[in-house]
DNA sequence: TTGAAAGCGCTACCAA
DNA sequence: TTGGTAGCGCTTTCAA
């Protein structure tokens, strides 16, 4: 078999072994009705002989479109982003949208990186803390269609988020029911719009909280901050701003001879797997649909033809999921 | 505040503001030492001023390539491919590459969908079951730069891959010392070519090793498989081809009535969190670590002047997690 | 050091 | 139905 050609044939090769024009060419490889089905077989072969592939950059350049659009997100990090991300891929796939991540990881020049994503997209999902809202108010002034996930809003600027402050408070409830009075919070506020949401829902139902900020959301962190917690004079309950800490608080339990829920309740956030069996009472999130409810009102904002709508928030229902590590004898049944 | 203007500046507006011709701006911006620092300064300032951004389409087309890669995997489901992807991004985003990401997940027009990727990115990360063979040869006689991950070579293609086969041999002698002889594996050796090599390397330490294949390598697909199995004349031990299962056969396990390790012993492959929680004896990868050296590949390849290097292979050391569900009273003692 | 202009490969408008 | 051609916005010679 002969090598095939290390050079990207164009159209204009197409174009001369089909005997057309180039014209002619794109018409044909795009179904458009000014051609022959004739022809259009014939510049079919070509194209195929050839191995031809248009070339995105220039098609991206004549249309004025890039027929992609991009997902910033924090980190990878856990299995919350990644179902977001995947829920958001399987959406735009289904629009014909290419879609480019970008992971800002706390990185200094987000900004940056951020804004160079932006020239390679026709609209963008930006979530949690990966750039302030002077950033995301200028891109939109350019233009650029934004959908804000997990996110504060910004106005005019769609937004997407799941039930916090609400949800929040039914756990609230749920651990007072127990009897537990001594709640210490395992989380920064400060640190994420949804933090701060579910935070704001305890506190509302157990005036006295204590919250002890944590600058990683990791199972080592919810780990060290157990260990500094549990010694001396522990909580009667350890509520975390998500599952993996309150799987470190589990460990660190453990560690120190700590019998969960009899001696310290813990409960955290997201409904990972690894909660099911480590028992941890938590609350579901609908990652999936979070991010496919992203994706579609995107794409909403790319393909409306002009017409600025009004910006729309939507907040995704979550659910209590009562386990064992909330405390035992639990008062509405058990699972 | 006076409204952005919702139209994009192009390097022409920046050149008539700042008094210098188009190329003079392109130098400028790109900090080409062909402009003097007065007229650098000059330009920069005009560029701010008009938000200036340069159209990523036209600098790909003029440059001849794209500044971007991707990585294909076949889903993003479970905790697997999102840490091979974040360890991939991290290390592409370091080389100041964007990153465009599809995920198969099964789909007919697979092909396609890579084709039309391959189009935006200056080369691609392919991994396991997304396509064949015959695909990722045609792409490589583009020209276009290629690594395979967790998969089968492909002659003259980098491959990166998990070891597989001697480590199932390590956890197959350890289920062996065991006393374990009744042994069923969970999963289809031909599905991919990670569980063909877990298979091959039980198969070497366990004649008799009887193969039950899976379509789904889920959660719901191991505990649906279990209770097939479980019912009648249950094995001693059931080797799942990853975590996912292995923890639906937990759950299968238990409804059944069976303790585990006592009346089944039950392994998996991965190393998830939930493993951990589980107490499910296991497997782990290094998967950042996968994602992150493919990338690295990848990025030697595309930058590379030329010198067509002979293709690559690299297996990655995997290590056995022994936990408690393969068996009480570990032989090497336990954890 | 700067400018003019020729592409890069395609789409889409205007004629034919 | 087809062809000619003017852009799309940038990079990069080649001259000045």
């Amino acid at each position: 078999m002969a090598m095939k050609a290390l050079t990207k044939a164009t159209i204009y090769e197409v174009a001369q072994l089909a005997g057309v024009s180039i014209a002619t060419v794109s018409r044909a490889l795009r179904d458009s009705d000014l051609v022959t089905a004739q022809t259009r077989e014939r510049v079919r072969a070509a194209a195929r002989q050839l191995h031809f592939t248009p070339s995105r950059p220039a098609r991206s350049l004549a249309e004025g479109r890039h027929a992609a659009n991009g997902i910033v997100f924090p980190d990878l990090v856990g299995p919350y982003y990644a179902e977001v991300v995947l829920g958001y891929e399987a959406a735009a796939a289904g629009f014909g949208s290419s879609v480019l991540i970008l992971a800002t990881r706390g990185r200094g020049d987000a900004e940056a990186a951020v804004r160079e994503l932006a020239g390679r997209v026709d609209g963008l999902t930006v979530m949690g803390q990966t750039v302030g809202d002077d950033v995301i108010r200028s891109l939109a002034a350019t233009g650029l269609p934004i959908v804000l996930l997990a996110r504060d809003p910004v106005p005019g600027v769609d937004t997407v988020r799941a039930r916090n402050a609400r949800t929040a408070e039914a756990l609230a409830a749920h651990l007072l029911d127990h009897g537990h009075r001594r709640i210490t919070f395992l989380g920064d506020p400060a640190g994420s719009p949804d933090v701060a949401g579910r935070y704001a829902g305890l506190k509302a139902r157990i005036p006295g909280l204590h919250a002890v900020p944590l600058t990683d959301f990791d199972l080592p962190a919810g780990e060290r901050a157990a260990h500094a917690i549990l010694r001396g004079d522990p909580p009667d309950a350890v509520v975390c701003a998500n599952d993996e800490v309150a799987l470190g608080v589990l460990l660190a339990a453990g560690q120190a001879g700590l019998r969960v829920p009899e001696d310290l309740a813990v409960t955290g956030w997201d409904d990972l797997l690894a909660a099911r069996f480590a028992g941890l009472t938590t609350v579901r999130q609908p990652m999936r649909e979070l991010g496919a409810t992203a994706a579609r009102w995107l794409n909403r904002r790319i393909t409306a033809d002009h017409q600025p709508t009004a910006a729309r928030r939507r907040i995704l229902p979550t659910q209590l999921v009562v386990r064992r590590s909330c405390g035992l004898h639990p008062p509405e049944g058990h699972r």
